[in-house]
DNA sequence: AATTGTGAATTCCTTCACAGCC
DNA sequence: GGCTGTGAAGGAATTCACAATT
């Protein structure tokens, strides 16, 4: 185990190669290469080695890697071990979206709170049972409630706001939906996830159909999300 | 103008520049430096100058860029003055949010199709008015009503058929919310937008507080500070 | 024989630093 | 004086290529 930088493009292709180890200890596959993995991903075999490699010495010569050990180690150094407790603030069409999606690793990211600065919205209930609550008490439930993670879904003239409560509250993990740049405090992580940027982007391929880059592929997207995250180191 | 490579890192600022420059035209600014607009974004201003210089010379010397005109040319390269006809595939929590959302840029995207596979879906509309229709008749629909954008919003292992549907129906540009690594044929440009990614990142970064910054970067701590003191700019 | 782990080479991206212009 | 545009330098991420290991 190293103490170099690990960079957020190594975490989000870590989570990737989660997700595809999940699926191959599902199929009951026992072992995996670099290379049979990469080939799934068009990344490069040494890439995937050299992302494990920062973690420890995961492989077997010869052999690859075993699935399932590999799996716990991922879960590990992810911190998908433990639960955290998510709050979401701003139910609107996507808040309300992702407090309904049950498409989150459900063992890793529990919902545990909803927040709205609309008095007509709070205490209506979304259909886990969850009710919705007023902004006022922001700070000191998240407190109470220890929510780890804080989804913002307001919209953009509020977020930054949102993100200065939920700080003072002690979060220090956020994912922005609101299309704007936040300034996080040293050790705050946010990461953006910004729709009309991806929209926005896509245009400018369709009218430069010359361009270069246009057959992409995951790495793209991965390379995407480390670069809009907003700040924090 | 250039013809050299633009990287999808550019294109991503391209849009977040814009979405600057609208805030500044709305406010009633007519000039703003590079300096001053890296300063909203911790970019380097160099980085900006380089970024417009792939396609003009938009800049004064000694003045800056003319917010209006810097606008009109970042709309015109990102291909937004064209409108996008856009359609929705997969109609669940996630899918239902975003079409009935109003954040995406009304200009230059619209959304005039939604499908679902499920037929207790087909048939209801949303809150636009907009008929959900089954996926039958998706490549005809999607080739009748010149849609160039698809946006993919069905579990993950219904994406990549989806995928090649909308392909073969000469579709080029596609926004991808399943949580799948998908293989787009070459001139067929995907976006993905992660959740679980971005999450799963972020838990990472919960996990290993030293590896990504507390204070091992003082000059974010000093930016910091630099900010919150109403000093700047 | 197969595959990892990794230094070296390469490619890509960002930042510096300054000439050139307003 | 202030700011752009850009070549050069620096830094980061990726890929190559091979020795080490099972």
């Amino acid at each position: 185990m190293k103490t170099e930088k690990i960079s957020e493009l190594t975490t989000n292709r870590l989570s990737v190669y989660l997700r595809c180890l999940n699926e191959l200890a599902a199929a009951g596959v026992e072992t995996i290469s670099s290379q049979a993995m990469a080939e799934q991903f068009n990344l490069n075999s040494a890439q995937i080695r050299k992302d494990l490699a920062y973690f420890g010495e995961f492989g077997v010569r010869g052999v690859g890697y075993y699935v399932e050990e590999l799996r716990q180690h991922l879960m590990k150094i992810l911190g998908l071990t433990e639960k955290h407790r998510v709050a979401i603030v701003g139910l609107g069409n996507l808040g309300m979206a992702l407090a309904n999606y049950q498409g989150f690793n459900q063992h890793s990211f529990n919902i545990v709170a909803l927040f709205d600065a609309d008095p007509a919205k709070v205490g209506s209930r979304v259909r886990s049972g969850l009710e919705i609550q007023g902004s006022e008490n922001l700070k000191e439930i998240i407190k109470r409630e220890n929510i780890n993670i804080v989804i913002i879904t307001v919209p953009a003239h509020a977020a930054e706001q949102v993100l200065e409560q939920v700080t003072e509250a002690g979060v220090r993990a956020v994912l922005n939906f609101a299309p704007v740049h936040l300034h996080p405090k040293p050790g705050v992580k946010v990461k953006t996830v910004d729709l009309t940027t991806s929209l926005e982007s896509l245009s400018y391929f369709l009218a430069n159909p010359s361009a270069d880059g246009i057959n992409v592929d995951y790495r793209d997207f991965l390379r995407y999300e480390a670069d809009s995250n907003g700040a924090g180191r």
